[in-house]
DNA sequence: TCCTATTTAGGACAGTTGACAATTTTGCTT
DNA sequence: AAGCAAAATTGTCAACTGTCCTAAATAGGA
């Protein structure tokens, strides 16, 4: 009841042959809470106990299934990073449709999902995992790319005659405006209600300066 | 040899009457080497044994000055705030300069900050623990909104039409877009060395958008 | 000088953590 | 139904955490 309509499936976990299907749904019901204590309680409160605990198995159970704690918080990223991947694969055609609207319409789904409670929670966590590790680091950054490909794409179509460089530049000050955004305007902060009205402007800044940039020669 | 020109000193400790200058000395010391941990290590590492050793001194004389843990990150965290405070209130004044000038000034100065293994590194750290901790919380909003002032002052300036929510909006989003670098033009972030074409982009977004805004009635 | 702040040197406490081993129970297939 | 692998349980391990304590030594400032 106080969450917006799901923009992105949860987690998606890959398949492992040979199991039964239990051991499939125990993973499952693992990452499921690890991520939900991961949001709610931060990264500290993932422990493998209290991962256990949540569950309602047994630590030996869990460490059956994932044996070290790196073990878990790698497979959780990758589930994680994964449904976001297939969620940005899916924005990107809309034939027929200007590059402005699309540029507006991919911004506008990003900057929903950093409202959401699960976005504005989680990337901050991971924001300072990476700090310090370089598993998580990789894996995030790997996300980021994939998600600016589609903005890349439609700044390569409005403006054919800047140089690749300038086009990525612009492609990462709005995908980063959009990030920033988390902080001030996510699920909770501050200035949360603002997000609506942040969003318009943040959507009419891009389309101008992709329009008005003189290239950097 | 790794660090571009400190912008902000790192820290702003509370005199304490009637104590020693030594033990000044002392909690100056703890602080800094606690800082140090956690942007070098994380939050994880900074605990009361590792500050103690970093510092060479025993346990016993940490938690004398600083009795819990919650004593020294409070007085971590409004030491390192303080700096940036004093910082940011420094800014504000340049008469006879006009306002477009002013906005990129304090744009550069607040970008080429984030751009600082200290900020790079901290800040992120900060993020996530405020989604868990309401004093963090609350002091980290405290100076954003007091590094917020002086744009949302230029953009009055500017924009004397506009309502003050839609100022504040402008505001808002010039603040996150530049806070968002942070996860991807920060030091040592995958796209650190486009920092400054993207602060070129940045600031003629935020004058674009600011001159351009057409109110929210 | 004398009082107080600071520091060292220990230790002890209860609690948590990740990891591992031995064991039992369960589920699927033949 | 049997048998084997998967799944789950139980118990233990060393290491670390924050907090608290006493006793003694040292140093600073009035």
């Amino acid at each position: 009841m106080d969450q917006a309509p799901k923009l992105v499936t949860d987690l998606l976990l890959p398949e492992r042959g040979g199991g039964y299907a239990k051991g499939h749904e125990t993973r499952e019901l693992i990452l499921r809470t690890a991520l939900h204590l991961l949001i709610e309680e931060g990264y500290r409160a993932m422990s493998m106990r209290r991962v256990a605990t949540a569950c309602g198995m047994k630590l030996g159970n869990l460490t059956y299934h994932y044996p070290t704690r790196e073990d878990l918080v790698r497979e959780l990223l990758n589930a994680v990073i994964s449904s976001y991947e297939v969620e940005f694969a899916a924005i990107v055609h809309a034939p027929g449709v200007p590059p402005e609207e699309r540029l507006a319409r991919v911004c506008g789904l990003i900057i929903d999902d950093i409202g959401s409670k699960k976005s504005t929670r989680l990337f901050p966590e991971l924001w300072a995992l990476a700090n310090h590790d370089a598993f998580v680091y990789e894996r995030v950054h790997e996300l980021y790319d994939r998600a600016r490909a589609p903005i890349v794409e439609i700044v390569a179509e409005m403006r054919p005659d800047l140089s690749e460089a300038d086009r990525f530049d612009l492609s990462l000050f709005i995908s980063a405006s959009m990030e920033g955004l988390t902080v001030f305007a996510g699920y909770q902060r501050p200035y949360g209600e603002r997000l609506t009205a942040v969003e318009a402007i943040a959507i009419r800044s891009f389309i101008d300066i992709v329009r008005s940039f003189k290239g950097s020669q």
